[in-house]
DNA sequence: CAAAAATACGATTATTTTTATCCGAATTTA
DNA sequence: TAAATTCGGATAAAAATAATCGTATTTTTG
């Protein structure tokens, strides 16, 4: 509980990798097999983020990926929203007032709500480069 | 991902409802009903919690939970200690250096690990007491 | 133009974690 | 001794996460 995800973990990886490598663009193929990751769930994570304005890709022969911005301007936050739906908490942080039973006499909606957003806070101020040693 | 266990959830309601009728001690099953939860989920939990040193428990008839400390004084990261084994928000966080292929050349570790202090200084300066409403 | 190297996309499977339940034993009170 | 309760182990069910498969499409290059 509380972890992230090995998407987003692979995806700072990958994402840090093609920060390196940005003279060229990226296989899917050569950044699974240079950080040891999993090719095809690799992959279909890169598609996300290519959907989702972090990447530009290339089809085809030559093909590949390359970053929409900069790595500094990559906040956990934002990239956690890419890859998955919600990063809420507890259910009832996502707006759905009638997500339990109790919601009505429910005395910790609130205050969770904000830890909920100390949270936040620190993944919106976290880059991807800021994910990195020797900074 | 990112999200507090439903045991985590219960048993924060549970301690603020056993703290809310203090002067008497509380059945589980009480409480389940009260709360509206899974009763032999919240007993099981209970149980831990008392074998933590969160609850003093009584056996037999008229048996039940009393606080074995305020809720003021009972963190989240205590509770959370104490319900599940690992609050890391990657594998690799909790010290085991081989639990990954590239642990030699990750780059991430260092930092996410400072991430993830930084989420538990969250859950260290929050009590029980604090998650709820009105105080 | 054909073959090869890629991404794109949908479906499915496998694994792990979380949540919940069952049952029998021990304890205490009345 | 019966009832109410915690205790403890085992198991099951459900959900989320992680991974794979297969096929289509695009692009380069020989």
């Amino acid at each position: 509980m509380i972890k992230l995800s090995k998407k987003v973990e692979y995806a700072i990886l990958a994402l840090q990798y093609i920060a390196e490598n940005s003279s060229k663009t990226n296989t899917a193929k050569e950044i699974a097999e240079n950080l040891t990751l999993p090719y095809e769930f690799l992959s279909k994570l890169l598609q996300t983020l290519m959907k989702k304005g972090l990447l530009v890709s290339q089809l085809g022969v030559k093909g590949g990926y390359k970053l929409a911005k900069q790595i500094s301007e990559i906040t956990v936050e934002e990239l956690m929203n890419a890859l998955d739906e919600r990063s809420n908490i507890v259910d009832c942080a996502d707006g759905d007032s009638n997500c339990c039973s109790r919601t009505e006499i429910c005395d910790i909606r609130s205050p969770i709500m904000n830890l909920q957003e100390q949270i936040n806070n620190i993944f919106k101020n976290t880059t991807i480069a800021n994910l990195k040693n020797n900074l």
